[in-house]
RNA sequence: GCGGAUAUGGCGGAAUCGGCAGACGCGCUAGAUUCAGGUUCUAGUCGGGGCAACUCGGUGGAGGUUCAAGUCCUCUUAUCCGCACCA
């Protein structure tokens, strides 16, 4: 036997699979298809992570058992490459984002392809690629063109310092992460899409997919539906304002209004002199301008706000004059942007009540309203409520929903969290949107036979100081004519978020390289949904969502067959560094997956990755664990040493084979790798006890392993004499009555305590058993002189007897 | 504050339906192999008691349901993740 020599097996079957093309899918074949997908990565400048593999093996495990099991298998791989953090280094660096990319991906690739994962090559695709970003934009248009695009005042995040447009991610408690400047709200056009005329739909179909629950329950509660209702009160200054509440049925209850700080109308009553305080309005308006969402939506904070003097509500119901507010915790993006105040059945509003002063009135018994909040609605029955008193909650909010119907101040509302998406970025390295404005025709979409709208190629892709995008200096992209009418026009200069490009890329994988068509029609009716995708938690309300969305106009402009873009998904957990915390540069914590492949080998790497842990939870990176994965392999490969030459599988293991084949199958389905592994090193140890195996024996060990450590067993498959490669061989299968045993030990308990254990055939029946179990010494010694009192019999498993001494 | 999760030996974890808690691996201990280190092999390894057969206790905490609870129910504590105070 020759050493096992994993620099060498590796690379060797690495080549040999690409010049083989043994992974291609084929657009064009009699097998049953599979799209196994998982999220492709962002090139960072850092490399590969540790976390990375973890998804892409594990699917890799499934795509390439398919494959044996006689599968059609299509296992993608691609780069979602705008954003900004390359933009960040190029301007550094002074390279430019384009050759940024192109050197990160350049070592992606090659550390993925280090690990051998199973991906069809020839279907790689790049979201900066402007072939790929054309279709990009064409979905862009499309949404243009069905008024599911449109232009906002939307506040953006300023840097009064580095006079540029941050994103969230680069405001950090308030202030600029780069320059620790203060932050504030800057209000810019901006482009939105329209995701909230999906939201019902989003919600809905989430019935018809295969999702683990969190992922359904999170997006369900991101989306965020509410049934409540409008109110419109009446106002001593001639403008009614509308509240929305999911609590109508405590309307009596109201004893202050609140609106949020940019509430529209409070501009009108400063102008027209109906605010005696002016002064302090505005000082709290401009304080909750400079806070970031995150502070105002800071929860522990002490409730803020201001009266404003002059301006009092009606509440409809009951005619009582009630003071108005502004408030920060009154959002303007949300409902109306006014909220009624109902102290004793809401806690955030009885803070706001104690804080002010306010009165709370009891509406539905059941609390104490002048202690805290009560907010139980199913117990509580209404008080104080003219015509609702002794009604239910449930009843009583049916009941106000139809008088205020009838009586003109209300109606019935349903309302979702969910906003429309903010599809603009003031930066360089995006798709360009392909709009231009035209003085006299308004907002034109560029003609398709334009795409792709090239980024221009620049020196300069710096932020500009006036808050817009880099492409607005670059007169020669800025200037242009009007499609439509052919006057001289400007064009868009924003550019999309990065959240475009993978809101659709599974289809491109179906046929790459058209150019006629995002994929063709055969190409998406042949391989869409996808079969099985893998991803973060972290991606569920945001490219999940964004990528279901855009899926479903593509579906309703009949660009795409299936309603939803995956029919499952599944989510793993994160690598956490050896300390236990997130790996990170600054915690000095980060593993280098190249180091692992250099040390121990692809195989190893990859069956650490899955023997790590539960395959759903986090885990935190054991460097010495890792030996343990070394070491089977070394004993599979030292398997070769104990051949015999028993034919067909060796008696003394045949059960246990059929049983971890049967194991390992199932195992596999339910993304339990680490027990599968478990098995595949429970039956080495029982080989080892055996002391020899039949040719067999290995060779279905080995297609058992092979999804899991392909290169090894590759080569073992070529030393044993097996035909073609073992990557592409057929998965074992199993007998199911092979993997019974024809006798099993039964537990005898007397009261739940474990006394003995019996022998008998696996089919015995209950009386049987019980009769085994009371001649048994033991129990006997046991049951002597007791009155049995039960006898529970459980076939296969156990015999219970209950007894009083 | 809201929403979602998690909690089992020294460590990672295992345990279809409520039915033998701790599979598998790491680490550790002892022994063998080796010039030595590493490797490899053998045995042991939840805690208390016992030479042992065995026995008592044990799945964050407190109750409960049940013949039987890591698993179901109620309350509670801690930790992690997400967040747009969602009215």
């Amino acid at each position: 036997m020759i050493p096992y020599d994993y620099k060498n097996i590796d690379k060797k079957w690495q080549d040999k699979w690409e010049e083989a093309g043994v992974f291609h899918a084929s657009n064009d074949s009699d097998k049953e298809k599979f799209f196994a997908l998982v999220e492709f990565p962002y090139p960072s400048g850092q490399g590969l992570h540790v976390g990375h593999p973890r998804s892409y093996t594990a699917l890799d495990i499934i795509a390439r058992k398919r494959r044996m099991q006689g599968f059609n298998v299509l296992y993608p791989m691609g780069w979602d490459a705008f954003g900004l953090p390359t933009e960040n280094f190029a301007i550094k660096n002074h390279i430019h984002p384009e050759v940024v990319t192109k050197n990160n991906i350049a070592h992606f690739k090659a550390q993925l392809q280090a690990l051998g994962f199973s991906f069809d090559w020839s279907r790689e695709i790049n979201t900066t690629d402007p072939e790929y970003y054309k279709w990009t934009q064409w979905i862009f248009l499309q949404l243009f063109k069905k008024g599911l695009a449109y232009k906002k005042e939307m506040s953006v995040n300023w840097c009064t310092s580095c006079k540029c447009v941050l994103a969230n991610e680069e405001v950090v408690n308030g202030v600029c992460e780069r320059c620790g400047s203060e932050v504030v709200h800057k209000v810019k056009s901006q482009w939105m899409l329209k995701i909230t005329e999906y939201a019902q739909r989003l919600i809905d179909d989430l019935d018809e997919v295969d999702y683990i629950e969190r992922v359904k329950t999170q997006q369900k509660n991101w989306i965020g539906r509410s049934t409540g209702a409008l109110v419109t009160f009446k106002t001593n200054v001639n403008h009614d304002v509308t509240v929305y509440t999911t609590r109508p049925d405590t309307l009596f209850g109201a004893t202050y209004m609140v609106l949020s700080p940019e509430y529209a109308q409070i501009e009108e009553w400063k102008k027209e002199g109906l605010i005696g305080n002016v002064a302090e309005v505005e000082a709290y308006q401009a304080e909750a301008a400079r806070k970031s969402d995150f502070e105002r939506t800071e929860m522990a904070k002490d409730k803020t706000g201001v009266k404003l003097d002059g301006v009092r509500a009606i509440n409809p119901v009951n005619g009582e004059e009630i003071p108005v507010f502004i408030s920060d915790y009154v959002l303007v993006s949300y409902g109306t942007g006014a909220v009624m105040g109902v102290p004793a059945h809401d806690s955030r509003d009885w803070e706001f009540a104690k804080k002010f002063d306010l009165p709370i009135i009891e509406v539905v018994a059941g609390g104490n309203v002048q202690e805290a909040a009560f907010t139980d609605v199913e117990t509580g029955v209404m008080v104080n409520s003219g015509f609702m008193t002794g009604m239910s909650v449930e009843d009583a909010k049916e009941a106000i929903k139809d008088y205020m119907t009838e009586q003109g101040f209300g109606e019935r509302k349903v309302n979702y969290k969910l906003r429309d998406w903010v599809f603009s970025r003031q930066r360089y390295w995006g798709e360009p949107i392909p709009i231009v404005h035209c003085e006299h025709c308004g907002y034109v979409p560029v003609p398709e036979s334009e795409l792709p709208l090239k980024l221009p190629m620049v020196d300069s892709y710096e932020p500009t100081d006036n808050g817009e995008s880099p492409l607005a200096t670059i007169d020669s992209f800025v200037n242009t004519t009007c499609p439509v009418c052919g006057a001289p026009a400007k064009r868009e200069t924003d550019t999309m978020p990065q959240w475009a490009g993978s809101s659709w890329y599974f289809l491109r994988y179906a046929d790459p390289h058209n150019s006629e068509a995002l994929a063709s029609k055969e190409a998406l009716n042949y391989w869409t949904p996808v079969d099985w995708y893998n991803g973060g938690m972290e991606h569920t309300t945001l490219h999940l969502l964004y990528s279901r969305f855009w899926h479903k106009f593509l579906y309703d402009i009949g660009v795409v067959p299936t309603k939803e873009p995956y029919a499952r998904r599944t989510s793993h957990g994160m690598i956490l560094g050896e300390n236990g915390e997130k790996m990170s540069k600054s915690r000095g914590n980060v593993v280098n997956p190249d180091e692992v492949i250099e040390q121990y080998g692809a195989d190893t790497m990859r069956l650490y990755e899955m023997f790590i842990g539960d395959f759903e939870k986090s885990a935190p990176w054991s460097t010495s664990s890792i030996k343990g994965c070394k070491r089977f392999v070394d004993r599979v490969w030292g398997l070769q040493d104990m051949v015999n030459d028993v034919d067909g599988y060796s008696p003394v293991l045949v059960k246990q084979i059929h049983r971890t084949i049967k194991k390992v199958t199932e195992d596999i389905e339910g993304m339990k790798f680490n027990t599968a592994i478990a098995a595949m090193m429970a039956l080495l140890n029982d080989i080892d006890k055996a002391g020899s195996l039949s040719k067999a024996d290995y060779m279905t060990l080995i297609r058992l392993l092979s999804p899991f450590a392909p290169h090894v067993t590759e080569e073992l498959w070529q030393v044993l004499g097996g035909e073609g490669f073992c990557s592409v061989a057929d998965w074992p299968t199993y007998d199911e009555a092979m993997c019974v045993d024809n006798e099993i030990e039964v537990v005898v308990q007397v009261n739940g305590k474990v006394r003995s254990r019996v022998v008998v055939t696996a089919d015995a029946d209950k009386d049987t058993l019980l009769a085994a179990a009371k001649a048994d010494e033991k129990s006997a010694a046991e049951l002597d002189g007791a009155t049995i009192v039960k006898e529970i019999v459980v076939p296969g498993k156990l015999v219970n007897i209950v007894v009083r001494k």
